[in-house]
RNA sequence: GGGGUUAUAGCUCAGCUGGAUAGAGCAUCGGCCUUCUAAGCCGAGGGUCGCAGGUUCGAAUCCUGCUAAUCCCGCCA
């Protein structure tokens, strides 16, 4: 409809054009927009507007002239001159009914699009370092990215999905010795545990799980352990070169086969819990890459190589920095360290080289909003390495501030004082936790107040949606009961008897969910299809609460269940992309 | 000090690639269940869109400055 009325608007411009009452050259973009207010019609556009300046005539005469050249069309019923400028357009009804016909024939495929056009795109998020289980704040990560995947996916993009896995590096080094250490208070040695290793009960869950079935395998006596440690901070020392210290003891003492052995328990149990944990969120991926591969296969060392054969590298106080503020980065960083380990910065690298390298027309890269400082050196990085760094876009997610009984939660995972995700979802479900987290623009910080999650659910906004399904669902039950029988083309053929207020709108927002689907995608905004689908829900409410469906009259009442199926096909594909369900009784 | 984000109703937030009277939910107040599910509907009150300038036919939206909140600025990841 909206092509129609474009095109119809270039034709009048090109009349005007050619009779020497129009004088431009070149045509802005012509913007149609569908109006807010019913009195302003349909569809409005402010082509007069913006053409006035250029064409130095007065907006609400050129407006004038405009419509006197547009052409008839059945579709439109009015065209009308309003405010300072602006056409309206008013369309037939009738061509409106025709939205019930294409989504009773397109089910479940109403509303995708092929904008896309089958381009590669990459959607990498969450990617938490696997050393604790996902905690709300990841949460938030876990339900916006894994949404922007299936908006592009329905938007015709072929999209896969990747978690970064990084099992390599000294966090997961703390993880594996904070595990040793509870392994051995397993054995029944007594000791402090370092301030700075990972206090959690998942720590020692997996500490109990190893002694149980390699019993004292692992053991040493804590003071070979503790002996020449230099001290940490609660006792005067420095909680890192203390924790430092255990890494490098642990590593001795158990040998490297051992060391690796209890490493491996921990990043698996913990991988494990975490994709369990999003796949229970509904949240899905292709692939888990490992960022140890990059480390093994060479790939690290490759694209070094590469940045140091474009002379992207030198040398400085025994490291090797990447030159990364002559493209862009504020000043260079090192990717090799002083004692020859590599940065994460350096997989990183390697990381975004090896996603370049299979061939993603579009990388898409999901943070936490902390991590904004680091997009300048990954862009500078892909700069380096010769590619397009346009093939970058980086979403960032505000963390969301969690608050219980009006107090602000801390949510550090080294601490073990966290709110888990699979609490989370415990306490609200994961249809909500998924809605509340998709409902906000993600550049918005946001404020989890637990309290109103937990004790307010019955008022929490998914439901007015699911709700609204679900009494499609029992108006069709109740079919039966009344004894009616459905007749589908009865209500197709009688689609005129539907000319109530509120069926005029509910086929307004019918036909506008293809767009706002579009936009979200693109956007990458999924809040505006929970908003869009929420503008349904409530139209239909209005419209439940306003008419009977299951009157006497067969055609009125085949024509009204026929546009109350298209509402329900609607919000089954919208909570089905958004991954929530559909309940048919509440 | 430099940079990112945010600031809209009592609260939580939409609206922001300039458009017509700034919206929703919650909360408050008043109506609607013998009739398809009241987890719903209808209505009312509630706003100097952080502040001050600027750009123009028109600014919550764009620009500049300021204020406040928050995050980042490591040979950690």
């Amino acid at each position: 409809m909206k092509q129609t009325i474009e095109t119809l608007i270039l034709q009048a411009v090109d009349t005007l054009k050619a009779n020497g009452d129009l004088d431009i050259n070149t045509l802005p973009a012509v913007t149609i927009e569908r109006s807010r207010d019913a009195q302003h019609g349909d569809f409005a556009t402010n082509l007069a507007l913006i053409l006035a300046k250029t064409a130095k005539t007065n907006p609400r005469q050129l407006a004038e002239k405009i419509l006197a050249a547009l052409p008839a069309h059945d579709a439109v019923t009015k065209v009308e001159l309003a405010g300072p400028g602006f056409i309206n357009f008013f369309i037939n009804p009738a061509a409106q009914y025709a939205i019930i016909n294409t989504i009773h024939e397109q089910g479940r495929d109403f509303g995708l699009s092929t904008i896309g056009a089958g381009k590669k795109v990459q959607v990498e998020f969450v990617s938490a370092n696997p050393t604790g289980p996902l905690h709300v704040g990841h949460g938030r990560g876990a339900a916006y990215g894994s949404v922007v995947a299936d908006l592009l996916q329905a938007a015709g993009f072929d999209v896969e999905r990747e978690y970064y896995v990084n099992d390599a590096g000294r966090q997961m080094d703390i993880l594996a010795t904070s595990v040793w250490l509870r392994y051995l208070e397993e054995c029944g040695e007594v000791f402090v545990f370092p301030s700075n290793g990972y206090r959690g009960d998942y720590v020692r869950d997996i500490a109990a799980k190893i002694h149980k079935n390699s019993a004292t395998a692992y053991h040493q006596p804590i003071a070979a352990v503790l002996d020449n440690i230099p001290a940490d901070e609660p006792q005067g020392g420095d909680k890192e070169l203390h924790i430092d210290a255990l890494i490098d003891r642990a590593k001795t003492l158990l040998g490297l086969e051992n060391y690796r052995a209890v490493f491996q328990v921990g990043l698996h149990d913990i991988l494990e819990d975490i994709k369990a944990d999003l796949s229970e969120f509904g949240v899905n991926y292709q692939h888990w890459f490992s960022e140890q591969q990059l480390v093994d296969d060479g790939s690290v060392e490759k694209a070094l190589n590469r940045l140091r054969d474009g002379g992207h590298l030198y040398e400085k106080d025994g490291a090797t920095w990447f030159a990364s503020s002559e493209l862009g980065d504020e000043k260079d960083r090192v990717v090799v360290r002083e004692n020859g380990q590599y940065t994460y910065f350096a997989s990183d690298i390697a990381y975004h080289h090896h996603k370049l390298e299979r061939g993603f027309d579009q990388l898409i890269d999901v943070w936490g909003a902390d991590h904004h400082g680091y997009i300048p050196r990954v862009r500078a990085a892909m700069r380096a390495l010769g590619a397009d760094d346009s093939k970058l876009t980086v979403l960032l997610v505000q963390f969301a501030t969690l608050w219980r009984d009006g107090v602000k939660q801390q949510m550090g995972t080294r601490s073990g004082n966290f709110i888990t995700l699979r609490q989370l979802r415990n306490e609200v479900g994961k249809d909500a936790a998924r809605f509340f987290y998709a409902m906000r623009r993600s550049e918005q910080h946001m404020d989890f107040d637990l309290n109103l999650a937990v004790s307010k659910t019955n008022e929490n906004p998914v439901f007015y949606v699911q709700y609204a399904y679900a009494r499609v669902c029992s108006v069709l039950r109740q079919l039966d009961e009344k004894g009616f029988q459905r007749n589908l083309q009865l209500g197709m053929d009688n689609l005129t008897l539907l000319s109530a207020e509120h069926e005029i709108a509910l086929l307004g927002t019918l036909a506008r969910y293809a767009e706002a689907l579009e936009k979200a995608a693109l956007q990458h905004e999924p809040h505006l299809l929970i908003n869009y689908l929420r503008d349904l829900a409530h139209e239909f409410h209005t419209y439940y609460n306003a008419h009977q469906f299951l009157v006497e009259d067969a055609p009125l009442r085949d024509a009204r269940l026929n546009l109350v199926c298209a509402v329900k096909q609607v919000l089954a594909n919208g909570l089905g992309l958004l991954n929530i369900t559909t309940p048919e009784t509440m």
